[in-house]
RNA sequence: GCGGUUGUAGUAUAAUGGCAGUACGUGCGGUUGUGGUCCGCAAAACGGGAGUUCGAUUCUCCUCUUCCGCCCCA
């Protein structure tokens, strides 16, 4: 019997678990902020609700599928925003919900992708681009907090469109955007040589023309109108034409968040994925929009401080006193451990779990009334006095 | 999924066709109320399966896993 995790499958512990617990939090916090309402789903639904209506072949074989007792063709969620079909039913719009949660890919593995990571997900079914840029503010707050410096980069799905059919290109659309999204990693020669066998060299030439002479096409509107609310969010985007992002999905505004910074822990490891994605869609007929967070991708970028205050009350043989004591920091939103045993031992468990005070409550302390808090970097014991509980306590004694 | 690559205690490593060692960490003790020392003791590993062999962690094959690249990524 193995105990090891599953291709693409991990634990997370320790300062790498405490680190995502932070940012899950900062990330809630935010979506509430801009009047996200929570729901949560099952992981679990019916294959064929899972696979859509229109998803090719390709995607299903990315998709975990599993049977009942009764014989039910399941599958796990691969992301949220199916399940959103159910969710809108009945729902004044715009509707705007998150959501934080596992999802699974039965796909390719690497250094940081897996086969179950935590996405979170904003969405406004009913939107205009307004909340384009609304959207884009949140996730700025959310990268600032962070640490993350990044930079926004703004596609338009309708604009390549419409140039495609000023080119009289109508057939192999999707591959030619598929190669065209590549502008950004591989050589313009390339693409163009990829490109030559539909006839649609041309189109790179098109997309590396400065912004300006976008204005000609009618969809560019989407994109000034954005830039227009953005500023009113004081928030930058950058223009790139070749922004494709998927296939079918979106329709209008496409948004990838990049970064340039490396891996946390210097490494010289580029992360080469965009960390946030996202753009507008049309859901049952309804405009939509929204955007995806990767937890893992959010986690080894960001700078944050998940280290807090902890105090660790050392009972000596004054056990009643030293849970009084701890009730007593609890109420005041400390964090608190409580430790019976030698004091050696318990500065050695302060250590280890980086416990930044420590309380010895021994027949010393309740005698004089004072207890002295040490601080486990300095080494110096500053004396403190709680008065309520120990009050509290007499009292009762006096009863 | 394809091609290559990897696998020894929790982690990092060593050696060997014949009892698998070391370090850190963990547990217990040496300390009757003060740590990041020191000392002692202990638990703990050859990814799994088949084959060759008197004997395989070591050689062969299969499988799983790791990492890298490719394909793909709503």
């Amino acid at each position: 019997m193995t105990t090891e995790p599953v291709k693409g499958f991990k634990d997370y512990i320790g300062d790498e678990a405490k680190k995502r617990a932070e940012i899950k939090k900062i990330l809630v916090e935010t979506f509430e902020k801009y009047g996200f309402e929570p729901a949560e789903t099952p992981v679990i639904e019916a294959e064929e609700f899972v696979r859509g209506e229109n998803a090719n072949d390709e995607a299903v074989s990315d998709i975990y599928k599993l049977e009942d007792k009764g014989k039910r063709k399941l599958a796990l969620r691969y992301e949220f925003t199916f399940q959103l079909k159910r969710l809108m039913q009945n729902k004044k719009l715009p509707y705007k919900r998150y959501q934080l949660g596992e999802v699974f890919r039965d796909e390719p593995v690497s250094s940081n992708r897996f086969r179950q990571f935590v996405q979170s997900d904003v969405d406004i079914i009913g939107s205009t681009i307004k909340d384009d840029a609304e959207i884009l503010a949140l996730t700025s707050e959310v990268l600032n907090k962070l640490g993350i410096k990044f930079k926004i980069y703004i596609g338009n799905r309708a604009l390549l469109n419409e140039i495609l059919e000023e080119l009289g290109i109508k057939s192999a659309q999707n591959q030619i955007l598929r190669e065209i999204d590549k502008l950004d990693k591989l050589p313009e020669t390339e693409i163009k040589s990829n490109l030559k066998k539909y006839k649609a060299e041309n189109f790179v030439n098109i997309l590396k023309k400065p912004e300006k002479y976008f204005e000609k096409y009618k969809n560019y509107k989407d994109v000034s109108e954005l830039k227009k609310f953005c500023k009113y969010y004081r928030i930058d985007f950058v223009f790139q034409p070749s922004l494709v992002r998927g296939l079918s999905y979106y329709n209008k505004n496409v948004f990838e968040i990049k970064t340039h910074e490396s891996k946390s822990n210097s490494e010289k490891i580029q992360i080469k994925e965009t960390i946030v994605g996202g753009g507008s869609y049309i859901f049952n007929g309804i405009q939509s929009t929204g955007i995806s967070f990767g937890l893992d991708r959010l986690s080894s970028l960001a700078k944050i401080d998940y280290e807090k205050e902890k105090y660790l009350i050392i009972s000596l043989d004054k056990d009643k006193e030293a849970i009084t004591l701890a009730n007593e920091l609890r109420e005041k939103n400390k964090i608190v451990n409580l430790f019976y045993g030698k004091p050696s031992k318990a500065l050695e468990y302060a250590n280890s779990y980086k416990f930044s005070k420590v309380i010895f409550v021994g027949e010393k302390e309740i005698k004089s009334k004072k207890f002295m808090v040490k601080d486990m970097e300095t080494g110096k014991e500053k004396q403190e006095v709680f008065h309520s509980s120990f009050k509290n306590a007499e009292r009762k004694k006096a009863r």
